[in-house]
DNA sequence: GTGAACTTATAACTTTTAGTAATAGCAATC
DNA sequence: GATTGCTATTACTAAAAGTTATAAGTTCAC
């Protein structure tokens, strides 16, 4: 088996056949078809079903294409050690986060980064944890900067760097904002401003939710930015529910009020997750270092 | 990069001269000298110092051989997953051990597997733990069954099966046999018989008379075999340490006496060690319920 | 120092493998 | 039932990996 071919196969169980497959690596239709054969011959197992209309992956097929992520990104990472050691440079680093802590914590952590190690190049990719962590297994990022997902997704390394707490949240004259503590119950008929149902946040209080038995969340608005959540709530009747290092870290504090709702303030780990084994470039212990210092603040 | 020349590479690095490396691989001299040229082109580094009596790895050959056994185990673990699902086969499972479980736990264990999974294919490597787990870092074992180094090494999954608790015993008839309890610094003339000093128990001696300020154990014998420990104890004025579970385990629990050295009855958790990500056949899941029955039993 | 015994590197050539062009075959669709 | 949109096959070409023979450099012994 040779990385050529497994990395061609990739692109043709991207594709789903095999001329457009070779279209895009700038190779003819027979030379995949033989590519494939190849790696079909070295697995020791048909990987494509041919169909009339392009090709399907078998079950092995499939698996394979799971794994060879994982060869690729043990390829990536070797050729970026060599290089970084090489050039004597301090790598390339790339680096996945909240929005709240993008905007907020790493431009200082970089800057001071950056002044250490000029020959560094680090790529801070802003995005909610799902999406990060889906980047992080696929090696596209060396380390993300969040909350941890419950439950853990199994190997990967975890390093708290802190707590933070999950709060509801609404506008400041809010008919809820006046209650010194609010029942579970009383949230019953709100609407919501959450984001994506893959975000630990959400996934949490639908969790407390199920498991008190009360319905799920009745959700009005959507979104993948706590800002747009934010200013929508500040703006509205809805009610949201984001760590509060988000709330502290945005502006929107001053027209938003925190709800005491007991069972709803939910304590969580945030730190630093990444792959053990994997190529982490010199300098990320320098970050993490830096990460300690400046930590217990918000993410997502 | 293509994994012909990584693989070749590996073996130069293993022999420390071309010629060697090339002999073993049936390959000419020449050939060998461009296959590392053209994997040091892709790489963009010099990977060996050239000198009059062979090779010698540079920093970034070093670190590329480190990564090479990354890749190597995934690419392994990719074929090994094809074949297992292509040929229906429940899959080859590796599995180190402890010479205790090894003789008394796993037969029987195995058994059941290849009751329920007639094609399956199990081969059990008895060792001790320093040696077990480096070859599951090389991706030579599938699963190390026995207690959890300490301190863990990161990037690896562990699950607890149970605990068991070091001891320290001497022959039936020995001085020390007598006394209900006795101090640490009542053993500070007395030799030892223990294992390689990289296995765990005798490491958790090590740091436990260190941090009481004694001296480090003398050493009078020391093995790979627990039964040569236990039955050299059994024959002399020796003392040994080992978990008490290895003592029961064996025969030889009969002429032994366990000695109550409370900063010594250290506890440890045993389980199931193995590398996240890695592929696992099928009946690895088979073995882990099977093993979750019958497991506080010794190890090592 | 000089030649023998080691290396690895280079050059010219051969073999093998990967890729191309052209074509055949096959199901779906209009 | 021809057309379209696939993949497979065949024969050929180009690129690559490997071989043989030779060169060039160190070390070591005398």
């Amino acid at each position: 088996m040779e990385l050529r071919d497994l990395e061609y196969f990739r692109v043709v169980a991207q594709h789903g056949q095999i001329v457009a497959a070779a279209d895009q690596l700038g190779l003819t239709q027979p030379a995949l078809s033989k590519s494939v054969a190849r790696l079909e011959a070295a697995v020791g197992a048909r990987l494509l079903e041919r169909t009339p209309r392009g090709v399907v992956l078998t079950q092995v097929g499939a698996a394979l294409i799971a794994r060879a992520t994982h060869i690729h990104s043990a390829v990536d990472g070797a050729l970026r050690e060599a290089r970084d050691l090489s050039s004597g440079s301090s790598g390339h680093l790339r680096i996945g986060t909240g929005p709240t802590a993008g905007e907020h914590l790493l431009p200082s952590v970089c800057a001071e980064l950056l002044r250490w190690s000029p020959g560094l190049f680090i790529r801070v990719v802003v995005g909610l944890n799902d999406v990060l962590l889906a980047a992080l297994e696929r090696g596209e990022l060396d380390l993300v900067f969040g909350s941890f997902p419950e439950p853990r997704i199994a190997g990967m390394a975890y390093e708290s760097l802190g707590e933070d707490v999950l709060t509801v949240f609404t506008r400041k004259r809010h008919a809820l904002a006046r209650a010194r503590q609010i029942e579970l119950s009383k949230l019953a008929g709100v609407r919501w401003a959450l984001p994506n149902a893959s975000v630990t946040s959400r996934r949490t209080l639908q969790q407390v939710l199920q498991t008190c038995r009360l319905p799920a969340p009745d959700v009005a608005l959507e979104s993948n930015s706590t800002q747009v959540l934010l200013a929508a709530v500040a703006r509205s009747d809805m009610v949201g529910y984001l760590p509060t290092g988000a709330l502290h870290a945005s502006g929107a504090i001053r027209e938003l009020a925190l709800l005491n709702v007991k069972p709803l303030q939910v304590e969580r780990s945030l730190g630093v997750i990444s792959r053990p084994g994997a190529y982490l470039p010199p300098v990320a212990a320098r970050l993490m270092n830096a990460l300690r210092r400046v930590a217990p603040q918000s993410v997502e």
